[in-house]
DNA sequence: TTGAAATATCGATAGATGTTCATATATACG
DNA sequence: CGTATATATGAACATCTATCGATATTTCAA
């Protein structure tokens, strides 16, 4: 017989995976390997950080299974783990830049 | 001339609502203020917090335009700002649902 | 095996944050 | 007016968390 989540649980997972999302660096870390996968070197570099914490993030960051992890040779490559999570991305974009116009600070893109 | 919002700008803003969201008794109160607008004590009875905390957290995600005011009578409901608030919920559910699959620890919804 | 490169882990710390309690403001009603 | 209800605000505190530096682990190459 299978478990059913309760919402109580939802809301757990829910909201760890929001707080991970919540930092400026982890997320300038996922961003990096949004499109393409990246090594913690190149991951780290584009994100201005050191790849000490770098690793640190992405281990979270796979715990919630916001990335996943692929090894090639001495390198780690990390990627997005599915599409929902650059939905995420995209409604939140679409979320800042709507409540950017109702504010009419609206820019020009 | 317009001002245009830089990236870093964009991923403080980005990160700051994500954050907001990432926490439970806090997300608690969006969700419930999600589908028909609610008071404050109304937000807080079904989050199961004081009317006091639940005051200080819907003015934090009132200042992210997660959620908007409307004051009737004395009392002031608040509900979601915007259709990308739905919107961000639903992809992350889903993701933690795909999570789960991935994971197989499914429910049976 | 030895050395180097890439990634991971551990400990410590400074700063941030959620919560509570007390108080303040605002609206409605006699 | 004064009272009650609804919401908001402020300070204080206890907890959590991001970051850094040093060390450990893993993998490849010679």
């Amino acid at each position: 017989m299978r478990r059913v989540a309760s919402d109580e649980e939802q809301i757990a997972v829910i909201t760890e995976t929001f707080r991970l999302l919540g930092d400026p660096t982890r997320l300038r870390i996922l961003l990096a390997c949004l499109f393409e996968p990246k090594c913690v070197n190149d991951a780290a570099a584009e994100a201005g950080v050191s790849p000490s914490l770098t690793s640190h993030h992405l281990r979270l960051l796979k715990g919630a299974r916001l990335v996943r992890a692929e090894r090639v040779g001495r390198q780690i490559f990390y990627s997005a783990a599915d599409a929902h999570v650059n939905g995420m991305l995209a409604e939140i974009v679409a979320h800042v830049r709507q409540a950017d116009i109702d504010d009419g600070t609206t820019d020009d893109d």
